[in-house]
DNA sequence: TGTAATCCCTACTAAATTGATAGGGTTAAT
DNA sequence: ATTAACCCTATCAATTTAGTAGGGATTACA
């Protein structure tokens, strides 16, 4: 299941997305269209611009701004930064492996081959989707 | 993330699946082999019985087996019994559909377009695999 | 220079979920 | 009758989730 952070990340990314004018996008402004708490909201934006893909102003007229074209920036990427390993299980995680203590050889595993597959099915839909992509319509 | 009470448990029946004898096999064995806490198992092969996946004979020379041929079961069978939905987000589900409380207009969600993808792309693998496919080697 | 708007940061918390463990009940073979 | 096995319920500690609270730091602008 997709936790309500992850949720409310890609909906806060995609408005800024459609915005998209020389103004930053305020976190009130984010959070009262997409019925989003403000403050935990705060600390999703922020989660998001530490890892890279948002920038932030400040103050009076400020707000969050994208740092790249949302058609530079892959769901892969958005989706390790809120929602952690794309893989299903860590044994077939590309960034963030560890060994099953349960499994004396992952080889032999049959979940482990099943969730290889599951995982490469799923990183191909987000490699090919983009924020430009959520944006449409 | 996969639960361990759904990789216990498809470990269980690919491990049944592979011995396919004409004796039931038992608890104890299982846990053993595929170093499961043998309380936990027997709580996981219970639902897997309550769901008609498995069969049970009680008392001694006891236990579980296959209701049907391991090349007629499905993935998405058994994840659904042991993992619930396949569908990263309720609004998405096939069989535990629900509506988001924080969204107007599904059709206008950037994230339920996402997760149908993602939904239909682990659907496929799913439907794809049966367990005769996890017992093999 | 002061004030309001805005992001930034830390700490806390209630509820739910997970991964078990405990303890015994029921059934079947010998 | 005894033993081996599944069956069932209750309980629990640890972790995660979805926030809330409270204020600090910075910037625009009057």
């Amino acid at each position: 299941m997709l936790s309500k952070r992850t949720k409310y990340g890609l909906k806060a990314l995609t408005y800024i997305a459609k915005k998209e004018g020389d103004q930053p996008v305020r976190v009130v402004e984010i959070a009262d269209s997409e019925n989003i708490p403000q403050k935990f909201l705060e600390s999703i934006l922020l989660t998001l611009k530490k890892a890279g893909l948002l920038g932030s102003k400040k103050g009076k007229h400020g707000g969050y701004y994208l740092r790249n074209e949302p058609s530079k920036i892959q769901m892969t990427d958005v989706m390790r930064v809120l929602e952690g390993p794309i893989a299903m299980v860590p044994c077939v995680s590309l960034n963030y492996y560890e060994k099953c203590d349960d499994c004396p050889d992952e080889h032999q595993c049959s979940v482990h081959k099943l969730m290889i597959e599951v995982r490469d099915s799923t990183l191909k839909v987000f490699r090919n989707t983009t924020l430009a992509d959520l944006a449409l319509n």
